[in-house]
DNA sequence: ATGCGGACCTGTTAGC
DNA sequence: TGCTAACAGGTCCGCA
Protein backbone atom coordinates (compact mmCIF):
# COMPACT_ATOMS: atom_id res chain seq x y z
CA UNK A 1 0.00 0.00 0.00
CA UNK A 2 2.35 2.85 1.12
CA UNK A 3 4.33 3.93 -1.38
CA UNK A 4 5.71 7.62 -1.41
CA UNK A 5 2.70 9.23 -3.12
CA UNK A 6 0.47 6.77 -0.70
CA UNK A 7 2.21 8.37 2.04
CA UNK A 8 2.39 12.27 0.67
CA UNK A 9 -1.26 11.61 -0.02
CA UNK A 10 -1.98 10.42 3.91
CA UNK A 11 -0.48 13.56 4.66
CA UNK A 12 -2.33 15.67 2.70
CA UNK A 13 -5.47 13.96 3.97
CA UNK A 14 -5.13 14.33 7.56
CA UNK A 15 -3.27 17.63 7.89
CA UNK A 16 -6.70 19.29 7.70
CA UNK A 17 -8.45 17.10 10.45
CA UNK A 18 -5.21 17.57 12.70
CA UNK A 19 -4.53 21.16 12.06
CA UNK A 20 -5.63 23.07 15.77
CA UNK A 21 -6.38 20.36 17.25
CA UNK A 22 -5.09 18.37 20.68
CA UNK A 23 -4.64 14.73 21.64
CA UNK A 24 -7.38 14.11 24.70
CA UNK A 25 -5.49 10.24 25.02
CA UNK A 26 -4.08 7.88 23.35
CA UNK A 27 -5.27 4.11 22.89
CA UNK A 28 -2.35 1.56 22.40
CA UNK A 29 -4.04 -1.87 21.53
CA UNK A 30 -0.92 -3.52 19.97
CA UNK A 31 2.25 -1.93 20.40
CA UNK A 32 4.64 -4.32 18.89
CA UNK A 33 5.02 -3.21 15.57
CA UNK A 34 8.03 -3.51 13.90
CA UNK A 35 9.93 -1.52 17.17
CA UNK A 36 7.68 -1.15 19.88
CA UNK A 37 5.36 1.57 20.68
CA UNK A 38 7.05 3.43 23.40
CA UNK A 39 4.94 2.93 26.55
CA UNK A 40 5.55 6.19 27.87
CA UNK A 41 3.82 7.40 24.59
CA UNK A 42 0.25 7.92 26.12
CA UNK A 43 1.81 10.10 28.46
CA UNK A 44 3.98 12.23 26.39
CA UNK A 45 0.99 13.08 24.02
CA UNK A 46 -2.15 13.69 26.26
CA UNK A 47 -2.92 17.10 26.45
CA UNK A 48 -0.36 18.15 23.52
CA UNK A 49 -1.19 20.29 20.94
CA UNK A 50 -0.93 19.30 17.38
CA UNK A 51 1.74 20.97 14.95
CA UNK A 52 2.83 20.34 11.48
CA UNK A 53 2.29 17.03 9.65
CA UNK A 54 5.35 16.27 7.43
CA UNK A 55 6.58 13.70 5.30
CA UNK A 56 10.60 12.68 5.01
CA UNK A 57 10.69 9.88 2.34
CA UNK A 58 7.64 7.41 3.25
CA UNK A 59 8.36 8.35 7.03
CA UNK A 60 5.71 10.59 8.73
CA UNK A 61 6.84 13.57 11.30
CA UNK A 62 3.84 15.04 13.44
CA UNK A 63 4.99 18.53 15.30
CA UNK A 64 4.41 18.89 19.42
CA UNK A 65 5.85 21.48 21.22
CA UNK A 66 8.35 19.26 22.94
CA UNK A 67 9.32 16.95 20.09
CA UNK A 68 8.07 14.49 17.50
CA UNK A 69 5.72 11.63 16.40
CA UNK A 70 7.61 9.11 14.00
CA UNK A 71 5.31 7.04 12.16
CA UNK A 72 5.80 4.26 8.72
CA UNK A 73 3.35 2.11 7.32
CA UNK A 74 5.53 -0.46 6.72
CA UNK A 75 4.13 -3.03 3.84
CA UNK A 76 0.51 -2.56 4.80
CA UNK A 77 -0.33 0.27 7.29
CA UNK A 78 -2.46 3.00 6.93
CA UNK A 79 -3.87 6.11 8.87
CA UNK A 80 -7.37 7.18 9.28
CA UNK A 81 -9.71 9.88 10.53
CA UNK A 82 -12.75 8.47 12.12
CA UNK A 83 -15.06 9.32 14.37
CA UNK A 84 -14.42 8.18 18.29
CA UNK A 85 -17.22 6.07 18.74
CA UNK A 86 -16.04 3.81 15.38
CA UNK A 87 -15.77 0.30 16.79
CA UNK A 88 -11.80 -0.65 16.57
CA UNK A 89 -11.28 -3.14 14.03
CA UNK A 90 -8.70 -6.30 13.58
CA UNK A 91 -5.43 -4.68 13.69
CA UNK A 92 -6.23 -1.23 14.58
CA UNK A 93 -3.64 -1.04 16.73
CA UNK A 94 -3.09 2.51 17.36
CA UNK A 95 -5.83 5.30 18.46
CA UNK A 96 -4.84 9.48 19.11
CA UNK A 97 -8.27 10.56 20.37
CA UNK A 98 -9.22 14.42 19.27
CA UNK A 99 -10.13 17.03 21.00
CA UNK A 100 -13.07 17.11 18.42
CA UNK A 101 -14.62 14.06 18.40
CA UNK A 102 -12.71 12.57 15.84
CA UNK A 103 -9.68 10.04 16.09
CA UNK A 104 -6.36 9.24 14.55
CA UNK A 105 -6.63 5.68 13.94
CA UNK A 106 -3.46 3.22 12.69
CA UNK A 107 -4.16 0.15 11.14
CA UNK A 108 -1.29 -2.07 9.80
CA UNK A 109 -2.04 -5.88 9.39
CA UNK A 110 1.56 -6.94 8.99
CA UNK A 111 3.30 -4.50 12.12
CA UNK A 112 5.92 -3.72 9.27
CA UNK A 113 5.08 -0.16 10.49
CA UNK A 114 6.69 1.95 13.15
CA UNK A 115 5.67 4.74 15.68
CA UNK A 116 8.32 6.13 17.95
CA UNK A 117 8.62 9.47 19.66
CA UNK A 118 11.52 11.51 18.91
CA UNK A 119 12.80 14.47 20.93
CA UNK A 120 15.35 17.49 19.82
CA UNK A 121 16.08 17.64 16.29
CA UNK A 122 13.86 14.81 13.89
CA UNK A 123 16.81 15.22 11.04
CA UNK A 124 19.36 13.71 13.64
CA UNK A 125 17.58 10.63 14.44
CA UNK A 126 19.31 7.37 13.52
CA UNK A 127 16.40 6.10 11.05
CA UNK A 128 16.66 9.81 9.70
CA UNK A 129 19.97 11.20 9.45
CA UNK A 130 21.14 8.86 6.60
CA UNK A 131 18.70 9.05 4.25
CA UNK A 132 19.39 9.88 0.56
CA UNK A 133 17.62 13.00 -1.10
CA UNK A 134 13.73 13.74 -1.65
CA UNK A 135 13.40 12.53 -5.42
CA UNK A 136 11.31 15.42 -6.44
CA UNK A 137 13.92 18.05 -4.91
CA UNK A 138 16.56 19.91 -6.83
CA UNK A 139 19.39 18.41 -5.06
CA UNK A 140 18.40 14.54 -6.77
CA UNK A 141 20.12 15.49 -10.11
CA UNK A 142 21.79 13.08 -12.59
CA UNK A 143 25.10 14.22 -11.69
CA UNK A 144 24.19 13.10 -7.67
CA UNK A 145 23.46 9.62 -9.08
CA UNK A 146 26.25 9.59 -11.36
CA UNK A 147 28.44 10.66 -7.83
CA UNK A 148 26.80 8.15 -5.84
CA UNK A 149 26.93 4.75 -7.95
CA UNK A 150 30.39 5.45 -8.93
CA UNK A 151 32.47 2.07 -8.62
CA UNK A 152 29.37 0.40 -6.87
CA UNK A 153 28.24 -3.14 -9.06
CA UNK A 154 24.78 -3.88 -7.36
CA UNK A 155 22.01 -4.09 -10.03
CA UNK A 156 20.60 -0.14 -10.64
CA UNK A 157 17.31 -1.57 -9.30
CA UNK A 158 18.60 -1.87 -5.93
CA UNK A 159 21.00 1.12 -6.13
CA UNK A 160 17.47 2.97 -6.54
CA UNK A 161 16.06 1.54 -3.30
CA UNK A 162 18.58 1.96 -1.21
CA UNK A 163 16.85 4.69 1.20
CA UNK A 164 20.39 6.01 1.40
CA UNK A 165 20.97 7.06 -1.98
CA UNK A 166 17.32 8.06 -2.89
CA UNK A 167 14.21 8.28 -0.81
CA UNK A 168 10.66 6.91 -1.08
CA UNK A 169 11.59 4.67 -4.47
CA UNK A 170 9.62 1.38 -3.74
CA UNK A 171 9.68 -1.50 -5.68
CA UNK A 172 6.71 -0.46 -8.25
CA UNK A 173 8.52 2.32 -8.43
CA UNK A 174 11.98 1.31 -9.06
CA UNK A 175 10.56 -1.12 -11.91
CA UNK A 176 8.56 1.12 -13.44
CA UNK A 177 10.92 3.90 -13.41
CA UNK A 178 13.57 1.70 -15.21
CA UNK A 179 11.07 0.69 -17.91
CA UNK A 180 10.25 3.92 -18.69
CA UNK A 181 14.08 4.94 -19.47
CA UNK A 182 14.63 1.82 -20.94
CA UNK A 183 17.34 0.86 -18.73
CA UNK A 184 17.80 -2.92 -17.68
CA UNK A 185 17.37 -3.47 -13.84
CA UNK A 186 20.48 -5.53 -13.68
CA UNK A 187 22.72 -3.31 -14.83
CA UNK A 188 25.65 -2.27 -12.36
CA UNK A 189 24.41 1.01 -10.91
CA UNK A 190 28.58 2.39 -11.37
CA UNK A 191 28.38 1.67 -15.48
CA UNK A 192 25.48 4.20 -16.29
CA UNK A 193 25.78 7.20 -17.72
CA UNK A 194 25.52 10.60 -16.70
CA UNK A 195 22.99 10.73 -19.83
CA UNK A 196 20.95 7.43 -18.81
CA UNK A 197 20.68 8.79 -15.17
CA UNK A 198 19.39 12.00 -16.55
CA UNK A 199 16.35 10.51 -18.22
CA UNK A 200 16.07 8.17 -14.98
CA UNK A 201 16.02 11.21 -12.88
CA UNK A 202 13.07 12.52 -15.05
CA UNK A 203 11.03 8.85 -15.34
CA UNK A 204 11.76 8.88 -11.19
CA UNK A 205 10.23 12.31 -10.78
CA UNK A 206 7.26 11.63 -13.11
CA UNK A 207 6.14 8.25 -11.77
CA UNK A 208 5.92 9.82 -8.48
CA UNK A 209 4.68 13.37 -9.10
CA UNK A 210 2.07 11.31 -11.39
CA UNK A 211 0.75 8.79 -9.03
CA UNK A 212 0.67 11.69 -6.45
CA UNK A 213 -1.45 13.36 -8.79
CA UNK A 214 -3.87 10.50 -9.10
CA UNK A 215 -3.56 10.10 -4.97
CA UNK A 216 -6.32 12.58 -4.84
CA UNK A 217 -8.46 10.40 -5.77
CA UNK A 218 -7.07 7.69 -3.75
CA UNK A 219 -7.29 10.10 -0.42
CA UNK A 220 -10.98 9.36 -0.49
CA UNK A 221 -10.56 6.20 -0.26
CA UNK A 222 -7.72 6.05 2.04
CA UNK A 223 -9.28 8.46 4.56
CA UNK A 224 -12.91 7.67 3.91
CA UNK A 225 -13.47 4.87 3.30
CA UNK A 226 -11.40 1.39 3.47
CA UNK A 227 -10.66 0.92 -0.60
CA UNK A 228 -7.49 -0.75 -2.05
CA UNK A 229 -6.34 1.72 -4.33
CA UNK A 230 -6.36 0.73 -7.30
CA UNK A 231 -5.70 4.09 -9.28
CA UNK A 232 -2.25 3.20 -10.65
CA UNK A 233 -3.22 0.02 -12.02
CA UNK A 234 -3.94 0.46 -15.78
CA UNK A 235 -1.10 2.63 -15.99
CA UNK A 236 1.54 -0.12 -14.73
CA UNK A 237 4.24 -0.34 -17.62
CA UNK A 238 6.00 -3.62 -16.43
CA UNK A 239 4.70 -4.10 -12.70
CA UNK A 240 2.62 -7.18 -11.74
CA UNK A 241 2.89 -7.82 -15.85
CA UNK A 242 5.69 -10.36 -16.04
CA UNK A 243 4.93 -13.05 -19.11
CA UNK A 244 2.50 -10.09 -20.58
CA UNK A 245 3.12 -8.23 -23.96
CA UNK A 246 5.50 -5.23 -23.19
CA UNK A 247 3.03 -1.94 -24.08
CA UNK A 248 5.84 -0.97 -26.40
CA UNK A 249 7.15 -3.43 -28.43
CA UNK A 250 4.82 -6.66 -27.67
CA UNK A 251 7.43 -8.59 -26.82
CA UNK A 252 6.30 -10.75 -23.21
CA UNK A 253 7.83 -9.04 -20.25
CA UNK A 254 10.38 -10.82 -18.20
CA UNK A 255 10.26 -11.36 -14.52
CA UNK A 256 13.17 -12.32 -11.92
CA UNK A 257 13.64 -11.94 -8.48
CA UNK A 258 16.44 -9.56 -6.98
CA UNK A 259 16.92 -9.49 -3.55
CA UNK A 260 13.70 -11.40 -3.10
CA UNK A 261 11.58 -8.61 -4.84
CA UNK A 262 9.49 -9.40 -7.89
CA UNK A 263 11.47 -7.34 -11.09
CA UNK A 264 9.78 -7.17 -14.53
CA UNK A 265 11.46 -5.78 -17.77
CA UNK A 266 11.27 -5.77 -21.00
CA UNK A 267 14.03 -7.30 -22.57
CA UNK A 268 14.19 -6.04 -25.42
CA UNK A 269 13.23 -2.25 -24.72
CA UNK A 270 15.63 -2.70 -21.55
CA UNK A 271 19.21 -2.46 -21.88
C1' DA B 1 32.79 -0.28 2.40
C1' DT B 2 29.86 -3.26 -0.31
C1' DG B 3 26.31 -6.49 -1.33
C1' DC B 4 23.48 -10.02 0.02
C1' DG B 5 20.17 -12.62 2.76
C1' DG B 6 17.35 -12.99 6.91
C1' DA B 7 14.24 -11.09 9.87
C1' DC B 8 9.93 -8.95 11.38
C1' DC B 9 4.15 -10.45 10.65
C1' DT B 10 -0.40 -11.42 8.58
C1' DG B 11 -3.34 -12.08 4.65
C1' DT B 12 -4.20 -13.60 0.01
C1' DT B 13 -3.48 -16.41 -3.83
C1' DA B 14 -1.34 -20.12 -6.75
C1' DG B 15 -0.60 -24.79 -7.07
C1' DC B 16 -0.96 -29.54 -5.96
C1' DT C 1 -12.63 -28.44 -1.63
C1' DG C 2 -8.61 -28.30 1.28
C1' DC C 3 -3.87 -27.92 2.60
C1' DT C 4 0.70 -25.76 1.77
C1' DA C 5 3.91 -22.75 -0.13
C1' DA C 6 4.90 -18.62 -2.14
C1' DC C 7 4.30 -13.97 -2.31
C1' DA C 8 2.89 -8.96 -0.99
C1' DG C 9 3.57 -1.85 -1.84
C1' DG C 10 9.46 -1.81 3.51
C1' DT C 11 13.76 -1.54 5.57
C1' DC C 12 16.88 -2.55 9.39
C1' DC C 13 20.55 -5.56 10.83
C1' DG C 14 24.26 -8.69 10.62
C1' DC C 15 27.37 -11.42 8.11
C1' DA C 16 30.93 -12.53 4.58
Amino acid sequence: MPELPEVETTRRGLAPALAGRMVTSVTVRNGALRWPIPAELPALLTGRAIGVLSRRGKYLLLAFTHGHLLLHLGMSGSLRIVADNTPAGRHDHVDLVLNDARVLRLNDPRRFGLMLWLDGDPALHPLLAHLGPEPLEAEFDAAYLLQRSRGRKIPVKSFLMDSSVVVGVGNIYANEALALSGIHPLTAAGRISRARYQTLVGAIRHVLAHAIEQGGTTLRNFVGSDGKPGYFRQQLQVYGRGGEPCRRCAAPLKEVRLNQRSTVYCGRCQR
